[in-house]
DNA sequence: CGGCTTGGTTTTGTATACAGAAAACCTGCT
DNA sequence: AGCAGGTTTTCTGTATACAAAACCAAGCCG
Protein backbone atom coordinates (compact mmCIF):
# COMPACT_ATOMS: atom_id res chain seq x y z
CA UNK A 1 0.00 0.00 0.00
CA UNK A 2 1.35 3.37 -1.24
CA UNK A 3 2.32 5.62 1.70
CA UNK A 4 2.13 9.00 -0.02
CA UNK A 5 -1.06 10.44 1.94
CA UNK A 6 1.92 10.77 4.40
CA UNK A 7 3.43 13.31 2.52
CA UNK A 8 0.32 15.04 1.35
CA UNK A 9 -0.40 15.63 4.81
CA UNK A 10 3.11 16.27 6.43
CA UNK A 11 3.49 19.11 3.76
CA UNK A 12 -0.66 20.72 5.32
CA UNK A 13 1.31 20.73 8.96
CA UNK A 14 3.69 23.62 8.22
CA UNK A 15 1.04 26.00 8.71
CA UNK A 16 -1.10 25.40 11.88
CA UNK A 17 -0.21 26.93 15.02
CA UNK A 18 -0.11 24.65 17.88
CA UNK A 19 -0.42 21.10 17.46
CA UNK A 20 -3.44 19.17 19.39
CA UNK A 21 -5.65 16.81 18.78
CA UNK A 22 -8.37 19.16 17.16
CA UNK A 23 -5.87 20.08 14.57
CA UNK A 24 -5.37 16.79 13.48
CA UNK A 25 -8.58 16.41 13.43
CA UNK A 26 -9.64 19.00 11.16
CA UNK A 27 -6.72 17.70 9.37
CA UNK A 28 -7.70 14.50 8.46
CA UNK A 29 -11.44 15.06 8.02
CA UNK A 30 -10.38 17.67 4.94
CA UNK A 31 -8.07 14.89 3.73
CA UNK A 32 -10.91 12.13 3.53
CA UNK A 33 -13.79 14.94 2.78
CA UNK A 34 -11.20 15.47 -0.54
CA UNK A 35 -10.14 11.83 -1.08
CA UNK A 36 -6.62 12.22 -0.04
CA UNK A 37 -7.45 9.64 1.85
CA UNK A 38 -9.16 7.47 0.50
CA UNK A 39 -11.82 5.04 2.36
CA UNK A 40 -9.37 1.75 4.07
CA UNK A 41 -6.90 3.69 4.36
CA UNK A 42 -4.95 2.56 7.52
CA UNK A 43 -3.88 4.97 9.97
CA UNK A 44 -1.48 4.02 12.29
CA UNK A 45 -1.23 5.97 15.55
CA UNK A 46 2.68 6.13 15.03
CA UNK A 47 2.74 7.23 11.94
CA UNK A 48 0.42 9.90 12.43
CA UNK A 49 2.25 10.67 15.29
CA UNK A 50 5.65 10.94 13.55
CA UNK A 51 3.56 13.61 11.13
CA UNK A 52 2.64 15.68 13.15
CA UNK A 53 5.44 15.79 15.73
CA UNK A 54 3.39 14.54 18.35
CA UNK A 55 3.02 11.34 20.36
CA UNK A 56 0.14 8.71 20.48
CA UNK A 57 -1.67 9.97 23.15
CA UNK A 58 -2.87 12.56 21.22
CA UNK A 59 -2.80 10.94 18.00
CA UNK A 60 -5.40 8.34 19.85
CA UNK A 61 -7.49 11.35 21.25
CA UNK A 62 -8.05 12.47 17.73
CA UNK A 63 -8.54 9.18 16.29
CA UNK A 64 -11.54 7.79 19.11
CA UNK A 65 -13.14 11.60 18.10
CA UNK A 66 -12.58 10.91 13.92
CA UNK A 67 -14.59 7.66 15.17
CA UNK A 68 -17.19 9.54 17.14
CA UNK A 69 -17.26 11.61 13.91
CA UNK A 70 -18.05 8.25 11.52
CA UNK A 71 -14.93 9.40 9.78
CA UNK A 72 -12.46 6.48 10.58
CA UNK A 73 -13.49 2.95 12.37
CA UNK A 74 -12.01 1.89 15.41
CA UNK A 75 -11.54 -1.87 16.04
CA UNK A 76 -9.91 -3.13 19.07
CA UNK A 77 -6.66 -3.95 18.92
CA UNK A 78 -6.83 -3.00 15.25
CA UNK A 79 -5.14 -0.16 13.38
CA UNK A 80 -7.54 2.49 12.66
CA UNK A 81 -8.78 2.74 8.98
CA UNK A 82 -10.81 5.42 6.78
CA UNK A 83 -14.41 4.45 6.88
CA UNK A 84 -15.94 3.48 4.28
CA UNK A 85 -20.18 3.77 4.72
CA UNK A 86 -21.96 1.06 2.60
CA UNK A 87 -24.35 1.90 0.04
CA UNK A 88 -27.29 1.11 2.62
CA UNK A 89 -26.05 3.27 5.31
CA UNK A 90 -25.57 6.03 2.41
CA UNK A 91 -29.24 6.05 1.43
CA UNK A 92 -30.08 5.75 5.25
CA UNK A 93 -28.16 8.90 6.10
CA UNK A 94 -28.93 10.90 2.99
CA UNK A 95 -32.71 10.04 5.05
CA UNK A 96 -31.65 10.96 8.19
CA UNK A 97 -30.40 14.43 6.57
CA UNK A 98 -33.68 14.85 4.63
CA UNK A 99 -35.10 14.53 7.76
CA UNK A 100 -33.83 16.83 9.98
CA UNK A 101 -32.69 19.36 7.61
CA UNK A 102 -36.00 19.83 6.34
CA UNK A 103 -37.20 20.29 9.80
CA UNK A 104 -33.75 23.13 10.41
CA UNK A 105 -35.10 24.77 7.54
CA UNK A 106 -39.02 24.78 8.09
CA UNK A 107 -38.01 26.38 11.93
CA UNK A 108 -35.99 28.49 10.41
CA UNK A 109 -37.78 30.30 7.25
CA UNK A 110 -38.46 33.75 8.11
CA UNK A 111 -36.52 34.22 11.29
CA UNK A 112 -32.86 34.90 10.01
CA UNK A 113 -32.03 38.04 10.44
CA UNK A 114 -30.90 40.37 7.42
CA UNK A 115 -27.17 39.78 7.74
CA UNK A 116 -27.56 35.94 7.69
CA UNK A 117 -29.81 36.53 4.61
CA UNK A 118 -26.85 38.35 2.64
CA UNK A 119 -24.59 35.81 3.64
CA UNK A 120 -26.34 33.37 2.58
CA UNK A 121 -26.89 34.98 -0.98
CA UNK A 122 -23.34 35.35 -1.07
CA UNK A 123 -22.92 31.98 -1.26
CA UNK A 124 -25.43 31.10 -3.70
CA UNK A 125 -23.99 33.51 -5.94
CA UNK A 126 -20.06 32.75 -5.20
CA UNK A 127 -21.18 29.11 -5.78
CA UNK A 128 -22.91 29.73 -9.04
CA UNK A 129 -19.75 31.95 -10.39
CA UNK A 130 -17.51 29.08 -8.92
CA UNK A 131 -19.36 26.31 -11.24
CA UNK A 132 -19.80 28.99 -13.92
CA UNK A 133 -16.16 29.18 -14.67
CA UNK A 134 -15.43 25.02 -13.33
CA UNK A 135 -13.99 25.46 -10.15
CA UNK A 136 -15.45 22.65 -8.47
CA UNK A 137 -13.27 22.98 -5.38
CA UNK A 138 -14.61 26.17 -4.91
CA UNK A 139 -18.35 25.28 -5.63
CA UNK A 140 -18.08 23.09 -3.01
CA UNK A 141 -16.85 24.81 -0.73
CA UNK A 142 -19.25 27.33 -0.85
CA UNK A 143 -22.49 25.04 -1.12
CA UNK A 144 -21.09 23.32 2.17
CA UNK A 145 -20.98 26.89 3.92
CA UNK A 146 -24.85 27.12 2.89
CA UNK A 147 -26.03 23.60 4.44
CA UNK A 148 -22.96 24.58 7.70
CA UNK A 149 -25.05 28.46 8.18
CA UNK A 150 -28.44 26.77 8.54
CA UNK A 151 -26.42 24.26 10.97
CA UNK A 152 -25.23 26.62 13.06
CA UNK A 153 -27.83 29.07 13.41
CA UNK A 154 -31.15 26.48 13.95
CA UNK A 155 -32.85 27.43 16.55
CA UNK A 156 -32.53 24.20 18.02
CA UNK A 157 -29.10 23.71 19.05
CA UNK A 158 -29.26 20.07 19.48
CA UNK A 159 -30.82 19.54 15.77
CA UNK A 160 -28.20 21.95 14.74
CA UNK A 161 -25.04 19.47 15.56
CA UNK A 162 -27.12 16.89 14.69
CA UNK A 163 -27.05 18.17 11.43
CA UNK A 164 -23.41 19.66 10.93
CA UNK A 165 -22.81 15.51 11.62
CA UNK A 166 -24.99 14.64 8.78
CA UNK A 167 -23.54 17.27 6.20
CA UNK A 168 -19.81 15.76 6.95
CA UNK A 169 -21.05 12.41 6.13
CA UNK A 170 -23.31 13.19 3.02
CA UNK A 171 -20.40 14.83 1.86
CA UNK A 172 -17.76 11.74 2.43
CA UNK A 173 -19.99 9.80 0.51
CA UNK A 174 -20.80 12.02 -2.10
CA UNK A 175 -17.17 11.85 -2.98
CA UNK A 176 -17.17 8.46 -2.60
CA UNK A 177 -20.46 7.28 -5.05
CA UNK A 178 -20.11 10.40 -7.46
CA UNK A 179 -21.00 8.97 -10.43
CA UNK A 180 -17.72 8.38 -12.51
CA UNK A 181 -18.56 10.62 -15.29
CA UNK A 182 -19.93 13.13 -13.58
CA UNK A 183 -17.72 16.49 -12.92
CA UNK A 184 -20.09 18.00 -10.29
CA UNK A 185 -23.10 17.78 -8.10
CA UNK A 186 -24.83 20.93 -8.90
CA UNK A 187 -28.16 21.75 -9.32
CA UNK A 188 -28.43 25.29 -10.08
CA UNK A 189 -31.91 26.05 -8.63
CA UNK A 190 -31.97 24.24 -5.60
CA UNK A 191 -29.92 26.97 -3.70
CA UNK A 192 -31.48 29.56 -5.56
CA UNK A 193 -34.90 28.40 -4.13
CA UNK A 194 -34.41 27.43 -0.71
CA UNK A 195 -33.25 31.05 -0.27
CA UNK A 196 -36.24 32.76 -1.62
CA UNK A 197 -38.72 30.15 1.21
CA UNK A 198 -36.17 31.04 3.49
CA UNK A 199 -36.60 34.96 3.07
CA UNK A 200 -40.76 34.59 2.51
CA UNK A 201 -40.92 32.26 5.67
CA UNK A 202 -42.67 29.52 3.95
CA UNK A 203 -41.80 26.70 6.08
CA UNK A 204 -43.19 24.07 4.84
CA UNK A 205 -42.02 24.97 0.99
CA UNK A 206 -37.80 25.69 2.62
CA UNK A 207 -38.48 21.80 3.55
CA UNK A 208 -40.24 20.46 0.47
CA UNK A 209 -37.23 22.55 -1.04
CA UNK A 210 -34.54 20.60 0.71
CA UNK A 211 -36.26 17.47 0.51
CA UNK A 212 -36.30 17.80 -3.08
CA UNK A 213 -32.57 19.04 -3.27
CA UNK A 214 -31.17 16.25 -1.16
CA UNK A 215 -33.02 13.81 -2.96
CA UNK A 216 -32.09 14.41 -6.63
CA UNK A 217 -28.43 15.05 -5.17
CA UNK A 218 -28.88 11.04 -3.92
CA UNK A 219 -30.44 10.35 -7.57
CA UNK A 220 -26.65 11.91 -8.78
CA UNK A 221 -25.07 9.37 -7.09
CA UNK A 222 -23.93 5.76 -8.40
CA UNK A 223 -25.38 3.62 -5.89
CA UNK A 224 -26.41 0.55 -7.94
CA UNK A 225 -26.60 -2.42 -5.55
CA UNK A 226 -24.46 -4.91 -8.49
CA UNK A 227 -21.77 -2.46 -8.39
CA UNK A 228 -18.45 -4.31 -6.91
CA UNK A 229 -16.85 -1.10 -5.49
CA UNK A 230 -18.27 -1.59 -1.44
CA UNK A 231 -18.12 -5.37 -1.81
CA UNK A 232 -14.48 -5.15 -2.90
CA UNK A 233 -13.45 -3.21 -0.20
CA UNK A 234 -15.36 -5.65 2.11
CA UNK A 235 -13.94 -8.29 1.27
CA UNK A 236 -10.36 -7.36 1.00
CA UNK A 237 -10.34 -7.14 5.11
CA UNK A 238 -12.38 -4.27 5.91
CA UNK A 239 -15.04 -4.63 8.39
CA UNK A 240 -16.85 -1.90 9.17
CA UNK A 241 -20.44 -3.17 10.53
CA UNK A 242 -19.72 -1.69 13.91
CA UNK A 243 -22.39 0.73 14.71
CA UNK A 244 -23.64 0.31 18.68
CA UNK B 1 -18.59 18.13 48.45
CA UNK B 2 -19.45 15.19 49.34
CA UNK B 3 -17.50 11.62 47.90
CA UNK B 4 -20.37 9.35 48.84
CA UNK B 5 -20.92 8.65 45.41
CA UNK B 6 -17.30 7.19 45.36
CA UNK B 7 -18.19 4.12 47.65
CA UNK B 8 -21.63 3.88 45.30
CA UNK B 9 -19.78 3.23 42.65
CA UNK B 10 -17.23 1.06 43.76
CA UNK B 11 -19.29 -1.15 45.59
CA UNK B 12 -20.86 -2.19 42.12
CA UNK B 13 -17.24 -2.57 40.86
CA UNK B 14 -16.88 -6.13 42.01
CA UNK B 15 -19.53 -7.29 39.75
CA UNK B 16 -18.53 -6.75 36.32
CA UNK B 17 -15.87 -9.00 34.53
CA UNK B 18 -12.75 -7.41 32.71
CA UNK B 19 -12.55 -3.85 33.62
CA UNK B 20 -12.21 -1.77 30.52
CA UNK B 21 -13.22 2.10 29.19
CA UNK B 22 -16.61 0.51 28.11
CA UNK B 23 -17.45 -1.03 31.70
CA UNK B 24 -16.34 2.23 33.13
CA UNK B 25 -19.02 4.26 30.53
CA UNK B 26 -21.98 2.08 31.02
CA UNK B 27 -20.99 2.01 35.22
CA UNK B 28 -21.21 6.28 34.88
CA UNK B 29 -23.65 6.24 32.70
CA UNK B 30 -26.16 4.23 34.69
CA UNK B 31 -25.23 6.50 37.59
CA UNK B 32 -26.31 9.58 35.69
CA UNK B 33 -29.38 8.13 34.91
CA UNK B 34 -30.47 7.10 38.47
CA UNK B 35 -28.74 10.37 39.57
CA UNK B 36 -26.53 8.89 42.10
CA UNK B 37 -24.23 10.93 40.33
CA UNK B 38 -25.75 14.52 40.60
CA UNK B 39 -24.98 17.06 37.50
CA UNK B 40 -21.89 18.93 38.56
CA UNK B 41 -20.37 16.29 40.13
CA UNK B 42 -16.89 16.52 39.43
CA UNK B 43 -14.78 13.21 37.64
CA UNK B 44 -11.11 13.30 38.35
CA UNK B 45 -9.66 11.12 36.24
CA UNK B 46 -7.33 9.36 38.97
CA UNK B 47 -10.24 8.86 41.19
CA UNK B 48 -11.92 6.88 39.00
CA UNK B 49 -8.96 5.43 38.26
CA UNK B 50 -8.60 4.11 41.32
CA UNK B 51 -12.49 3.14 41.78
CA UNK B 52 -12.15 0.88 38.70
CA UNK B 53 -8.54 0.02 39.61
CA UNK B 54 -7.36 1.02 36.02
CA UNK B 55 -4.93 3.92 35.34
CA UNK B 56 -5.36 7.21 34.05
CA UNK B 57 -5.24 6.44 30.13
CA UNK B 58 -8.37 4.03 30.22
CA UNK B 59 -10.86 5.99 32.65
CA UNK B 60 -9.60 9.14 29.71
CA UNK B 61 -11.02 7.47 26.90
CA UNK B 62 -14.46 6.89 29.12
CA UNK B 63 -14.51 10.21 29.81
CA UNK B 64 -14.10 11.08 26.13
CA UNK B 65 -16.89 8.99 24.83
CA UNK B 66 -19.26 10.02 27.78
CA UNK B 67 -18.59 13.65 26.11
CA UNK B 68 -19.17 12.31 22.96
CA UNK B 69 -22.49 11.35 24.26
CA UNK B 70 -23.33 14.10 25.91
CA UNK B 71 -23.42 12.60 29.57
CA UNK B 72 -19.94 14.31 30.67
CA UNK B 73 -18.31 18.05 29.96
CA UNK B 74 -14.89 18.28 29.03
CA UNK B 75 -13.25 21.26 28.94
CA UNK B 76 -9.74 21.65 28.43
CA UNK B 77 -7.28 21.48 31.42
CA UNK B 78 -10.38 21.28 33.70
CA UNK B 79 -11.78 18.40 35.58
CA UNK B 80 -14.55 16.74 34.08
CA UNK B 81 -18.06 17.00 35.21
CA UNK B 82 -21.52 15.62 35.23
CA UNK B 83 -23.53 17.46 32.73
CA UNK B 84 -26.16 19.40 33.92
CA UNK B 85 -28.43 20.36 30.18
CA UNK B 86 -30.21 24.01 30.48
CA UNK B 87 -33.76 24.20 30.13
CA UNK B 88 -33.64 25.56 26.80
CA UNK B 89 -31.20 22.65 26.03
CA UNK B 90 -33.92 19.95 27.58
CA UNK B 91 -36.95 21.57 25.21
CA UNK B 92 -34.56 21.01 22.11
CA UNK B 93 -33.59 17.65 23.24
CA UNK B 94 -37.21 16.74 23.37
CA UNK B 95 -38.42 18.78 19.93
CA UNK B 96 -35.52 16.57 17.86
CA UNK B 97 -36.56 12.98 19.42
CA UNK B 98 -39.87 13.60 19.17
CA UNK B 99 -38.94 13.98 15.25
CA UNK B 100 -36.01 11.31 14.97
CA UNK B 101 -38.59 8.90 16.75
CA UNK B 102 -41.98 10.00 15.42
CA UNK B 103 -39.97 9.07 11.92
CA UNK B 104 -38.53 6.01 13.16
CA UNK B 105 -41.96 4.71 14.45
CA UNK B 106 -43.21 5.69 11.19
CA UNK B 107 -40.52 3.56 9.38
CA UNK B 108 -41.67 1.02 11.56
CA UNK B 109 -45.31 0.63 11.30
CA UNK B 110 -46.42 -2.42 9.97
CA UNK B 111 -42.97 -3.80 9.24
CA UNK B 112 -42.75 -5.59 12.91
CA UNK B 113 -42.26 -9.03 12.70
CA UNK B 114 -44.38 -11.41 15.44
CA UNK B 115 -41.35 -11.88 17.91
CA UNK B 116 -40.75 -8.17 17.96
CA UNK B 117 -44.32 -7.33 18.22
CA UNK B 118 -44.79 -9.83 21.43
CA UNK B 119 -41.87 -8.54 22.99
CA UNK B 120 -43.21 -5.13 23.05
CA UNK B 121 -46.22 -5.98 24.21
CA UNK B 122 -44.90 -7.91 26.64
CA UNK B 123 -42.54 -4.57 28.13
CA UNK B 124 -46.20 -2.63 28.04
CA UNK B 125 -47.86 -4.79 30.20
CA UNK B 126 -45.28 -5.31 32.56
CA UNK B 127 -44.60 -1.99 32.86
CA UNK B 128 -48.10 -1.28 33.73
CA UNK B 129 -47.83 -4.12 36.21
CA UNK B 130 -44.70 -2.49 37.83
CA UNK B 131 -46.73 1.12 37.75
CA UNK B 132 -49.61 -0.93 39.73
CA UNK B 133 -47.61 -2.03 42.30
CA UNK B 134 -45.61 1.23 43.22
CA UNK B 135 -42.14 -1.05 41.49
CA UNK B 136 -40.58 2.85 39.71
CA UNK B 137 -37.34 1.65 39.21
CA UNK B 138 -38.90 -1.26 36.86
CA UNK B 139 -41.42 0.83 35.23
CA UNK B 140 -38.37 3.33 33.98
CA UNK B 141 -36.53 0.14 33.07
CA UNK B 142 -39.90 -1.81 30.87
CA UNK B 143 -40.50 2.11 29.28
CA UNK B 144 -37.19 2.39 28.37
CA UNK B 145 -36.53 -1.25 27.10
CA UNK B 146 -39.95 -0.25 24.62
CA UNK B 147 -38.16 2.99 22.98
CA UNK B 148 -35.15 1.41 23.10
CA UNK B 149 -36.41 -1.55 20.92
CA UNK B 150 -37.92 1.05 18.00
CA UNK B 151 -34.33 2.16 18.31
CA UNK B 152 -32.39 -0.90 17.94
CA UNK B 153 -35.05 -2.34 15.04
CA UNK B 154 -35.41 0.80 13.16
CA UNK B 155 -34.84 0.10 9.19
CA UNK B 156 -32.99 2.88 9.32
CA UNK B 157 -29.78 2.37 11.29
CA UNK B 158 -28.42 6.00 11.22
CA UNK B 159 -31.78 7.48 12.70
CA UNK B 160 -31.53 4.51 15.02
CA UNK B 161 -28.54 5.41 16.61
CA UNK B 162 -29.56 9.06 16.47
CA UNK B 163 -32.43 7.78 18.58
CA UNK B 164 -30.80 5.71 21.56
CA UNK B 165 -28.73 9.48 21.74
CA UNK B 166 -31.40 11.04 22.00
CA UNK B 167 -33.07 8.07 24.44
CA UNK B 168 -30.40 8.60 26.77
CA UNK B 169 -30.75 12.57 26.84
CA UNK B 170 -33.60 12.73 27.29
CA UNK B 171 -33.92 10.09 30.29
CA UNK B 172 -31.04 12.32 32.28
CA UNK B 173 -33.25 15.56 31.84
CA UNK B 174 -36.80 13.65 32.84
CA UNK B 175 -34.48 12.94 36.09
CA UNK B 176 -33.38 16.35 36.25
CA UNK B 177 -36.23 18.37 36.23
CA UNK B 178 -38.97 15.97 37.42
CA UNK B 179 -41.60 17.96 39.40
CA UNK B 180 -40.75 17.69 43.00
CA UNK B 181 -43.93 16.05 43.44
CA UNK B 182 -44.64 13.53 41.16
CA UNK B 183 -44.07 10.05 41.72
CA UNK B 184 -43.90 8.98 38.47
CA UNK B 185 -44.30 9.87 34.57
CA UNK B 186 -46.18 6.89 33.83
CA UNK B 187 -48.61 7.96 30.95
CA UNK B 188 -51.34 4.78 30.68
CA UNK B 189 -52.85 4.78 27.48
CA UNK B 190 -49.69 6.24 25.33
CA UNK B 191 -47.75 3.06 25.28
CA UNK B 192 -50.69 0.41 24.23
CA UNK B 193 -51.60 2.84 21.88
CA UNK B 194 -48.74 2.88 20.21
CA UNK B 195 -48.13 -0.61 20.07
CA UNK B 196 -51.91 -1.21 18.36
CA UNK B 197 -51.13 1.62 15.93
CA UNK B 198 -47.56 -0.35 15.01
CA UNK B 199 -48.98 -3.34 14.68
CA UNK B 200 -52.11 -2.17 12.67
CA UNK B 201 -49.44 -0.50 10.71
CA UNK B 202 -50.32 2.96 10.22
CA UNK B 203 -47.68 4.87 10.55
CA UNK B 204 -48.70 8.53 10.49
CA UNK B 205 -50.59 7.51 13.25
CA UNK B 206 -47.58 6.02 15.01
CA UNK B 207 -45.86 9.26 14.73
CA UNK B 208 -49.00 10.97 16.12
CA UNK B 209 -48.96 8.94 18.95
CA UNK B 210 -45.26 9.22 19.79
CA UNK B 211 -45.14 13.15 19.50
CA UNK B 212 -48.10 13.46 21.87
CA UNK B 213 -46.48 10.93 24.14
CA UNK B 214 -43.54 13.01 24.21
CA UNK B 215 -45.17 16.38 24.22
CA UNK B 216 -47.11 15.05 27.66
CA UNK B 217 -43.83 13.62 28.97
CA UNK B 218 -42.02 17.27 28.58
CA UNK B 219 -45.46 18.59 29.87
CA UNK B 220 -44.61 16.74 32.89
CA UNK B 221 -41.25 18.25 33.39
CA UNK B 222 -41.07 21.31 35.83
CA UNK B 223 -39.24 23.72 33.09
CA UNK B 224 -40.47 26.87 34.32
CA UNK B 225 -37.81 29.85 33.80
CA UNK B 226 -37.88 31.45 36.79
CA UNK B 227 -36.38 28.39 38.37
CA UNK B 228 -33.28 28.98 39.94
CA UNK B 229 -32.41 25.46 40.53
CA UNK B 230 -30.07 25.28 37.04
CA UNK B 231 -29.08 28.82 36.95
CA UNK B 232 -27.41 28.34 40.53
CA UNK B 233 -25.87 25.72 38.90
CA UNK B 234 -24.33 27.96 36.64
CA UNK B 235 -23.23 30.57 39.10
CA UNK B 236 -20.94 28.17 41.00
CA UNK B 237 -18.89 27.44 38.30
CA UNK B 238 -20.30 25.22 36.05
CA UNK B 239 -19.40 25.98 32.43
CA UNK B 240 -21.01 24.00 29.84
CA UNK B 241 -22.37 25.82 26.63
CA UNK B 242 -20.19 24.31 24.68
CA UNK B 243 -21.89 22.29 21.70
CA UNK B 244 -19.43 22.84 18.95
C1' DC C 1 -12.54 45.83 54.24
C1' DG C 2 -11.91 44.44 49.42
C1' DG C 3 -9.19 43.14 45.74
C1' DC C 4 -4.93 41.41 44.23
C1' DT C 5 -0.97 38.58 44.47
C1' DT C 6 1.43 34.46 45.59
C1' DG C 7 2.53 30.22 47.07
C1' DG C 8 1.24 25.15 47.45
C1' DT C 9 -1.94 21.62 45.83
C1' DT C 10 -4.68 19.35 42.66
C1' DT C 11 -5.61 17.85 38.09
C1' DT C 12 -4.96 17.51 33.39
C1' DG C 13 -1.72 17.28 28.98
C1' DT C 14 1.84 14.84 26.85
C1' DA C 15 5.53 11.65 26.24
C1' DT C 16 7.34 7.20 26.89
C1' DA C 17 8.01 2.22 28.31
C1' DC C 18 6.57 -2.34 28.23
C1' DA C 19 3.32 -6.19 27.38
C1' DG C 20 0.18 -8.52 24.44
C1' DA C 21 -2.48 -9.06 20.20
C1' DA C 22 -2.68 -9.09 15.20
C1' DA C 23 -0.58 -9.27 10.84
C1' DA C 24 3.05 -10.21 7.76
C1' DC C 25 6.54 -13.08 6.49
C1' DC C 26 9.40 -16.59 5.84
C1' DT C 27 10.56 -21.36 5.88
C1' DG C 28 9.98 -26.16 5.33
C1' DC C 29 7.07 -29.74 3.97
C1' DT C 30 3.91 -32.17 0.79
C1' DA D 1 3.37 -24.66 -6.64
C1' DG D 2 0.57 -24.63 -2.56
C1' DC D 3 -0.04 -24.73 2.15
C1' DA D 4 0.91 -25.14 7.38
C1' DG D 5 3.14 -23.59 11.05
C1' DG D 6 5.97 -20.96 13.52
C1' DT D 7 8.69 -16.59 13.79
C1' DT D 8 9.35 -11.84 13.38
C1' DT D 9 7.56 -7.46 12.95
C1' DT D 10 4.13 -4.09 13.60
C1' DC D 11 0.73 -2.05 16.14
C1' DT D 12 -2.34 -1.26 19.87
C1' DG D 13 -3.60 -1.45 25.20
C1' DT D 14 -2.21 0.05 29.51
C1' DA D 15 0.58 2.02 33.03
C1' DT D 16 3.56 5.54 34.56
C1' DA D 17 6.55 9.84 34.76
C1' DC D 18 7.08 14.55 34.23
C1' DA D 19 5.51 19.27 32.82
C1' DA D 20 2.13 22.78 32.62
C1' DA D 21 -2.11 24.67 33.70
C1' DA D 22 -5.92 25.55 36.85
C1' DC D 23 -7.59 25.80 41.63
C1' DC D 24 -7.54 27.31 46.38
C1' DA D 25 -6.46 29.69 50.25
C1' DA D 26 -3.78 32.58 52.93
C1' DG D 27 -1.52 36.83 53.09
C1' DC D 28 -0.40 41.50 51.48
C1' DC D 29 -1.36 46.11 50.04
C1' DG D 30 -4.31 49.92 48.90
Amino acid sequence: MSTTWQDEVAAETRAGGRISDRFIVDKVRAAVLTQRLPPGTRLPEVALGEIFGVSRSVVRKALTRLAADHVVSQQPNQVARVRAPSIEETRETFAARRLVEGEVAALLAGRLDAELLREVATRVEREAEAHARGDEAARIEHSLAIHHLLAEHSPNRVLGVMLTDLILRTSIVIALYKRAGLASCYLAEDHPALLSHLRDGDGEAARRCIHEHLQALEGLLDLSTRETRIDLMAILGQREGAMP
